[in-house]
DNA sequence: CCTTGACCTTCCACCTGCTGGAACCTCTAT
DNA sequence: ATAGAGGTTCCAGCAGGTGGAAGGTCAAGG
């Protein structure tokens, strides 16, 4: 399969397909003419790579969790402490995002909108603790 | 004020603030030695740009909202329209954060975490239309 | 047989928002 | 005089790609 198949298949950018070839994370052979050929396994770890990174681990998770793919006899513990790890993570950011967004609605609420240049917005960010 | 002190009062690293002089948020004096210098509004927007930036704004938001700070006659909508267009995004990112959520508390619940190489984490990974 | 257009290739630069380090200068206290 | 804690510049690099230029290749239509 070309490039331009896979990326189809995979859901992911010919270029990000690229990156991912210069990074070692797949190794696709190459035709006569150059152009890159990839395997039914290939194909496998593109679409890996691309549910993977749309749950939001780092590349170098993904690096991890294809190892531990490829590994018959490893231990479901392993793959488990990352996915846990990032878990953690995942609700701490959510957490932080969280209070921002409280932040953010209150200020919105706050704010007129209208042609006065009153805006409780830029008074908040002079000073946050008086809000 | 030299650079360190501006750096404990707005909570920005000293390197922090020279980035934002390269990029033009703000340009403080410089005294005869050569040091940067500066002044109470500089230190202002410092803080400024700290807590808009905690509030996870975009350095090109922070500039527009600088822009908008300086205008006297700045319409509140105006900075409103930027608040509330951030709000919209970070909730559609909180919502992005709660379905990897969901999807890897399942798979950390479903993975019993041992020695046997049984893992439905990859094997979820592997097809994700079959969870 | 030639051309057109859609592919493919490589390489290099750029994006955001900093951060680290090297090499050097300057001020203050002892 | 010297040590140490500031300050300065510049250059490189992080993640995770994306954009564009310059060129090679392939299949279809005239």
């Amino acid at each position: 399969m070309n490039i331009g198949d896979v990326s189809k298949r995979a859901g992911l950018p010919p270029k990000t397909i690229r990156y991912y070839e210069d990074i070692g994370l797949v190794t696709p052979l190459r035709d006569p003419n150059g152009y890159r050929s990839f395997r039914g396994s290939d194909m496998h770890k593109l679409a890996f790579l691309s549910r993977a990174r749309a749950l939001g681990f780092t590349i170098e998770d993904c690096r991890n969790l294809l190892a531990l793919w490829d590994d018959k006899d490893r231990a479901s513990a392993d793959v488990r402490a990352i996915a846990k790890e990032h878990l953690t993570q995942i609700e701490s950011k959510i957490a932080d995002l969280q209070d921002i967004r409280k932040t953010l609605t209150h200020l919105v609420k706050e704010c007129a909108g209208d042609d006065r240049p009153d805006c409780p917005i830029l008074q908040t960010l002079e000073n946050i603790s008086k809000q």
